[in-house]
DNA sequence: CCCAAACTGGACCATCGGTCAACTTACGCC
DNA sequence: GGCGTAAGTTGACCGATGGTCCAGTTTGGG
């Protein structure tokens, strides 16, 4: 059980992160920084959260607890039901358009990853994608293609786009190049 | 004109951080590590080369002059000459094997890196398959498609791959990729 | 040979992620 | 309602890091 304090301190803490994510560049949010705006002691957030990794896995796992549920039992297209061409697509529409509402977010916890491809939400949505492609297209190696499909989504290319509101543009280029991919 | 004794430590500075890259976990490889290993002060590897990021920025650029050497002036399929097709499929071949060769230099650039996408690499990489793919497939928008293609490249992926020796794999399935959508 | 400019080295600095032991607090139990 | 204890909190502290600075050394053109 978590207490009543230690609950409301971890709520603190996210908040904080994120407010001083999208308020300063990634190189300022120190763990000092983040313990400060949270109003706890430093010590409190590595209790909490291990370390820097862990808090922003935590923070961007919260993010994406939504779209994991949706996928899982949610309605199709995204979730089960709808052709695996049309899962497909839906599902990278809908990851394109969390991260780009999270990009801060997301570089942060790419940053200080140590294994991005060995995090859990990477593994599960690797192995979404492969699923997916290996119904809509055996001859593939699915494996592989989903490794190069979700490499379209870091950061880096996030934010480069972003920065000229043209996500829409890799929406659409990805959606694209699925439908040439799978036809 | 650089002095003697400075183009000797440059020389020394870089083998050393090769080196210790291809020894040591990146995370180990400090600036007064790789200084010391040379067998100069901090002070030089920093007045040489600005900051961690230019160090391994010169770095991947001393190894990959000669590809840049045979796509602008080397023989076909690779240099000029080749249909656009083929030109792409052996670029992508040839940057994997570099790529594979020098991943631990590769990497240690990219955590070093604030912005890879403005690296003069990244650009001419960039500009190189943006004008192949707007060649041999008009209708697609290929600025964006080269960014997706490219970011297949990132280290994350080569390390995971490579360290199963998989890297043949990702050739394949990349060079089958861009069949499919060239065709 | 001489001297200005280029280069060198390493002590020094601010800052960072992370630890720890002393202290405080919440809460299940009687 | 009080109490004992497990859980939580804190900030001083630590070693390491990237980067600065300047007093001293070396180089090579004139």
């Amino acid at each position: 059980m978590e207490r009543a304090d230690a609950a409301r301190n971890r709520r603190a803490i996210l908040r904080a992160t994120e407010e001083l994510l999208s308020t300063h560049d990634l190189s300022q949010v120190s763990m000092d920084r983040v313990a400060a705006a949270a109003g706890v002691g430093k010590g409190t957030v590595f209790h909490r959260f291990g370390n820097r990794e862990g808090l922003m896995r935590a923070l961007v796992e919260s993010r994406v607890q939504e779209l994991s549920d949706a996928v899982e039992s949610g309605p199709p297209p995204l979730g089960p039901g709808a052709p695996p061409a049309e899962r497909l697509a839906a599902f990278f529409d809908a990851v394109i358009e969390l991260a780009s509402r999270n990009v801060k977010v997301m570089a942060a916890f790419e940053q200080a990853s140590t294994d991005r491809l060995s995090s859990p939400i990477y593994v599960s949505w690797h192995a979404h994608v492969t699923g997916l492609l290996q119904a809509a297209a055996p001859s593939f190696d699915a494996d592989l293609i989903a490794h190069l499909l979700l490499g379209s989504l870091h950061s880096d290319l996030m934010l480069h786009l972003l920065r000229t509101g043209e996500t829409d543009r890799l929406a659409a280029g990805l959606r694209s190049m699925i439908e040439t991919l799978l036809r």
